[in-house]
Formats: C-alpha cells, structure tokens, sequence
DNA sequence: CGCACCTTTGAATGAGATCAAAGATGGTGG
DNA sequence: CCACCATCTTTGATCTCATTCAAAGGTGCG
C-alpha cells in the first residue's frame, strides 16, 4: 500500500532523495484493480493514461493482419506500461491483464512535471527505457536466430530471472499463469510446439512443472541452452546530480 | 557541417528555442570519420562515448552463441547509436558502419547535462527512445508471426520510409548498400531466401532493382503483404515547456 | 457433475534451411 | 585499360524443423 512501486524498482540503482520519491509517489497515488483477461489498453486506442504496475502480471501484444498474435513482453511489479503513449497518440500494442492485477493510473502530463523537476529520475528513466529496448533485442535474436527449444528456454530464464529479482522466486520456484499457446505467442511458436519443448527442457532436467508451478533445476545449463545473456544492474555513473 | 543532425531531428517534432539549440549543437561539436566496414563500438566493449550519426548508415548488431548474427537496426543521420550504454556498462551490440559515416562522437555525462539543462528535450529523448522500442517491437512481430516474404517487404518498407522522410529517396528510389546477408540477419532468414522473396517482390510489381539501387513501385500493396504499420510523427502534447 | 479450456500425443505436410555450383559485379593492381 | 580475384547474386536439389490437423487425456470451475 504505503510506498512506490517504481521508487521501490528505481532504489535498486540509486539512493533517491526525499523529494524524488514523494514526487513519485504522487505519481502513484491512486489505484486500479483488474480481473485477470481484463484489457487495460487496446491496440489503436488513446487513451490519457499510463499504469504502473503495482502487483500481477500483464503482457503487452499486437495482433497481425493475417489472426497472429506475437507478444511483446510480461511486465511486472513496478514496471511502467503504456509507455508508448507518450510517442504515439494511438497505442500500438494491447496491453492485457494475465494475472488479476492492481494497477496505479496517471497523467502522461504528471510525467512531465516528473522530468522538469527531477533531472536524475528522467535520466533513469531514459535508461529504463533504453534497457526495455535492449531486452526485446534480445528477445529478437532469440526468435530471429535460434531453434525452438533456445528459444523457450530464453523465455523462462528472462522470466524466472525478472521474478527472482522482484522476490518472487522460492528456491528455484515461481507461478507461471501462462498457457502454452502464451509461450508460443511470445516465442514465436505454435502451442503444440511449445508442449514439446517443454517436455523435452524438463526430460533434459533442466526445469519440473506441476500445475502452474514452474521449478527452475538448473539455471546454468537452461541459459546456455537459451544463448540467454543476463542484463541486470542498471549504469548510473553518468546520471545528473539529483535536483 | 554548421548545424546539428539530432537538432533537425527533434526539429521535426517541436520548435526548438535558441538555448535547446545550442546545447544540441554542442553535443556535436566533434566529427569522426569511419570507413564501410568500420566497428564503432563492439559487442561487451565500454567506451565511453556515444554517436550521434552525420552521415551514412550503420546497423547494430548481436552475435549468438552459435555463430549466427542478428542484426537489430540500421541507422541513418540524425539518430544517437550507442544509446544501451546510458543503461549497460557493457555495450549488447555491435555498431558496424554500412557504408563509409561520418558520427558525432560526445560523453555520456554531455547528456546528463542536457537532461539537467533542457526537461524538454529529455522528455523528447525519452520519446524517442520509446518510439525505438515500438519500431523493434514491429519487427519482433514481423520476425516472429509473419512469412519470409512479408518479414523482407516490412524491412523494405522501414528503410524506405525512413529515407524518405531524411529525403534521401528520389521519386521511390534509393540506395540500398546491403547484402542480401545483412538482409537476412535482419529479418532471421537466410541469405538464399532473401533472395528468392526479393525476386518474387520484383516478379509482383512491388519493387524493381538494380545494383544497390532499390525502387518501390507499390508502396501501398507492400506495406500491405508486409502488414506494416507506418508510426511517422511524435506525440508532443505532454511534453513540459523549454527551460 | 459437466462443461470449457488446456495439455499431450501422433501423423502428415510444408516453409524455409542447407548444400552445391554457376553467373555477375566491381575493385585492384599490373 | 584490361585482367584477375574476391565478393555477391542467382538457381537447383534435397533435407529438416516446425506447423498443421486431429483426437485423446487432464484439470478446475461453476
């Protein structure tokens, strides 16, 4: 309740003074909860609105003129979406809750006023966007370049990597809410594929499922398999005094 | 020479006032000249400057663990290559220059001072790392739901809307300095296949080529197999007044 | 308990990769 | 100015990984 999901994600990089995080609690201020299938965003929409997200999982996917979906990427606790609002007048993606969710509303205005008197939370948030873009690079080498099973693997160590950080990770153990045709829409796949892969990562002793329960068993060898590089840790010796 | 290629580039979107100009113009204040073929910046090198592009195209790039390369964007005057470095240590890609490019070489903390100095032109910054993050989404689903031939005419159709609109495309021709490889590692096929889908693009009317030069004959029907989604023009509304 | 949705498995098909080799093209040095 | 070599494009034949189609188990929710 109390406190900032995105000043919680933004301590991670830097100690933040006193007036950085109250303005970014404002920004948090109000709060909106989902159903899980509830979408918060459609593709070609305007809306005046960005989220933070303060607990579940979302993803964000465009749908192809031929049916495809190709999802984008899962954000969770303390991620921003809509970002491409400030871009764009239309979103061109749909962002969708996967998971019931609880998320904090504002102005793309309010950002602005963030900026204008908070120089080092805009170029963290530049860099936070910068990264954003590193990972669905990443992402693309995966799908552009690699085989089925690197390509499932990735996923999961991009997740289970991201949830681990957050503390959402139990001895190698994190709830995927996902459905296989999920993964394959992330991936690149088909469903069936998916189902194959998976069974071959757990054969191989790399990961066990139950249920919705994901047990990652070696992290190691699942990386290796996925060409998967990991990214965490932001750069902050170039950002600006705090105002 | 005189002037600033990032500042007509954010001169499209806002009118920028005098001290706006100034403090871009003196980001670019150095030149470099590099050769086709050039690396700029390698993959997990740390320089400790970004470009901003004068001249010539470059594409970034990763290498995968089996050898195989994607390339993730090409870059055309006016754009700031080496902008993971604001977020990563460690730069994730390879910038290698396509063709012979002049770059505008400036520290990371040059930016700092801008975000510190210029809110607005932070928010326009942080605008357009967004919009980078869209365009690679595009590809992302490109790559992952559609066909060869779609995922060849959506990179044709990128790169000559963004030619078009430095002006660089003459009545729907222009240089295209690529390999039907570098084709390939950007839209995940092989070398082959590019060429066969380039040929039946030209068989269908889309296209005509020769040498390095590439006309597009049917931009609408392109972008159409291609299901691309043209994202010209920035949001500017939310954007906070100039300092 | 029953229905909707998801997972699992098998068999057939197909898009794109791979392998191989023959033309083009262009830059370089004699 | 021409010849040569490296690089790139084009084309054909074959192969493979992933898709498609189909249907039989599971699972959880109303």
């Amino acid at each position: 309740m109390g406190g900032s999901c995105l000043a919680e994600r933004l301590s991670h990089y830097v100690r933040l003074s006193a007036g950085e995080r109250a303005a970014l609690e404002r920004l948090e201020a109000q709060e909106r909860a989902l159903r899980r299938g509830a979408v918060v965003i459609a593709e070609g929409e305007s809306p005046r609105e960005l989220f933070i997200v303060r607990s579940g999982w979302l993803h964000s996917s465009v749908m192809l003129g031929n049916g495809a979906r190709q999802i984008m990427r899962f954000h969770f606790k303390g991620d921003i979406v809509g970002l491409p609002l400030l871009a764009f007048g239309d979103s061109p993606e749909t962002i969708t809750a996967v998971t019931d969710v609880a998320l904090a509303p504002f102005a793309r205005e309010r950002l602005a006023g963030v900026i204008a008197d908070h120089p080092r939370v805009a170029a963290l948030l530049l860099s936070l966007a910068v990264a954003g873009r590193v990972s669905l690079a990443d992402r693309l080498a995966s799908i552009g370049r690699t085989s089925a099973r690197a390509r499932v693997a990735s996923l999961l160590c991009e997740i289970y990597g991201r949830m681990r950080l957050l503390g959402l990770a139990d001895k190698g153990a994190i709830q995927l809410p996902l459905t296989q045709e999920d993964i394959g829409d992330a991936t690149g796949l088909t469903s069936v594929h998916v189902n194959r892969m998976m069974r071959r990562l757990a054969e191989d002793g790399m990961i066990e499922r139950s249920g919705n329960q994901l047990k990652v068993l070696d992290e190691e060898r699942l990386c290796a398999v996925a060409s998967f590089a990991d990214r965490t840790g932001l750069e902050t010796g170039w950002l600006p005094r705090p105002a």
